[in-house]
DNA sequence: GGAATTATCCAAAGCGCCTTGGATGTTCGA
DNA sequence: TCGAACATCCAAGGCGCTTTGGATAATTCC
């Protein structure tokens, strides 16, 4: 598929210049806006690399700088049949932007917890990232300590529970925002509310548990263990959870739900139960704002605490970039507030049918 | 937070071999499997590179080779805001294993059509892939010339149909399973069928809008435009289309639907509706085997057309990375054939509650 | 006008690897 | 025992870029 015509397309620097009759040394200091070129040359350097489609080999220019001019994402998955969780990617698109922007490049690698290790040990002997996010960030996380000693900037997107040392992170607000949503539960009278969370291992889920468990604990309500559900975000798990809790005793009068994709199997549950969103049942969700499940409008479908996943990564990729460029920085941190947005979904309690029967 | 280990960690081929006491090309020899070197050495040579941990700096390597290591996998958005297509995400997720099975990496960038042609334009003469996978290609694309005129091996997900062209590509039977679950629905009795489809200025959409009419006619029934719907694919489109349709004086008893995402919309619109999904109303999906929406087990939930989109992902990764290797293979294409498989959201055609009041 | 700046530009080294073209030592057949 | 064939290893050049340390010409200052 290659051709002739590849090579008029691929130009480097030593015929660049020798087109315009400079060295390679000015050539290239004009494009990178060294001052020891007169304006008038870096205008027709500039001219000429733009009518020759000119760029910088990135593989020599890496070589020359020790910069590879890439970040790394790893994403965590047990199996390599895993479930992928929706979030990354609209994080990494996100990321993607700032990237782009100050021309880097992103590089994506899928790891099984088990050789995650020798995957960044591997990146970093190859020199192939100046640094990476770290995502899915557990209670407890082998990777803080991983990264610190082979010294490869990161930055994690979420916080570890179980330490004291210092890390870039940007997060949101998981335990105030799931407190803030139980209390507003609490104050519309409902009692048995029902935590439909994500794997509690995974910091975000087990502060949002925290947070769950505050605002019960502040009002004087004990937590039923059998309302408090934690699996993969996936709908099966809301619907399977849902329907079972529905159809017990104790059945929860509202639902407090970690994500849309598991709120859609929730929300099926609940209109198979033969009760109304709303009305019979009250749900919160923690909406990450991902693109294709709108839940915006005048009156969201949902009540929900809301945080741009992708807003996340445009910022993390940020502070990355800076933290590359001023170690000094060290460390930076982010807490990003979700909003508490009231839709259809929440309503005062009320005995509910199935209990009337 | 890079530290004196770090120079420990990066050790390269001059320190290696020098600890050695052999030379420079004796190594790379060894650790490449040339057969000029001694079996004794070359296992001496592992042995040492295993423990100082040592790996190729990959730039060097890249400018030394002219091979980037390196596949890239640009996402089209018509802006920085759009809809990402969870599809992308297991897909890439897919090609990532084939990608480090062989010692690829995996370069992902989103780019807004109005800067793709630069885009590719840009990673070539950077020199930071040995080649691409298109995405979403569409009915007509400017990417097939383009990339060919470049020279830079690719291989579409999906296929052109506004083309005489050959390429590589890798796609699913879109068409015929569309016209497959058609048939079946008229079948069971179904005269009322409304598409949802996704947007049909893109290939996919497109083929299933034949297929879908394609069984129409054949069995002697007219299309009703007005049961035609197509849209980017996310839960809003289906609830919205799925809404306004079984509200109209002709609503369909039966959807033909193009995603499990978009069917979540519908599903929620049937049963707002008071209707019961495989009674009242069937509902045939297109399933790419998202992992996180499950629709397997002994009686799925959606009867669907079901192709997994992972698995397109490693194939169409193994046929880039072949036909890198081995230009000569130039055109691989490869249909997958989707399986229709039988949920509980189909039943026999039955007068619907709604018409009869 | 001559020395000291300043403005421009260049030659060459080096980043870490692969690879060509020998060099050296070993083995084998005659 | 000697040359041929082979096995084993090495020195050095080159991939395309950045960057150091001058060189040359133009300008300024006394």
């Amino acid at each position: 598929m290659r051709n002739a015509e590849v090579s008029c397309q691929a130009m480097n620097l030593k015929q660049l210049s020798e087109n315009l009759g400079l060295s390679q040394t000015t050539v290239s200091r004009a494009l990178n806006g060294y001052p020891e070129v007169s304006e008038s040359t870096r205008k027709r350097v500039e001219l000429a690399a733009q009518q020759g489609n000119y760029r910088p080999n990135m593989r020599a220019m890496s070589l020359a700088t020790g910069k590879a001019m890439t970040i790394g994402h790893i994403i965590p998955v047990a199996t390599q049949s895993d479930v992928v969780n929706p979030v990354f990617a609209e994080f990494v698109a996100g990321a993607s932007q700032t990237y782009s922007q100050f021309g880097y490049e992103l590089m994506l690698r899928f790891a099984e917890s088990k050789d995650e290790e020798s995957t960044y040990r591997s990146i970093v002997a190859k020199h192939a990232v100046d640094g990476v996010i770290v995502h899915s960030p557990m209670r407890e996380d082998s990777r803080l300590a991983l990264l610190k000693e082979i010294g490869l900037p990161f930055v994690v997107h979420g916080r570890v529970c179980d330490t004291n040392e210092e890390y870039n992170w940007i997060d949101m607000n998981n335990r105030s925002a799931f407190k803030q949503a139980t209390q507003l539960l609490i104050d519309l009278g409902h009692k048995n509310i029902a935590l439909v969370n994500g794997q509690e291992s995974l910091s975000f889920a087990w502060l949002r548990r925290l947070g769950f468990l505050d605002a019960l604990h502040e009002n004087g309500l004990t937590h039923n263990p059998s309302l408090m559900a934690s699996d993969e975000l996936t709908e099966t798990h809301g619907y399977q959870t849902a329907t079972k809790m529905l159809a017990s005793d104790h059945a929860p009068s509202a639902f407090l739900v970690s994500s849309y994709v598991v709120a859609l199997g929730v929300r099926h549950a609940i209109s198979q139960a033969g009760l109304a969103i709303g009305k019979d049942i009250s749900v919160i969700i923690h909406d990450d704002a991902l693109s294709y499940f709108d839940n915006s409008g005048a009156v969201p479908q949902f009540t929900s605490t809301r945080s741009s996943v992708r807003e996340a990564g445009i910022l993390a990729a940020e502070m990355l970039l800076k933290q590359i460029d001023e170690p000094e920085l060290y460390p930076q941190t982010k807490l990003l507030k979700s909003h508490l947005i009231m839709g259809s979904s929440t309503g005062p309690y009320r005995a509910q049918l199935s209990t009337l029967v």
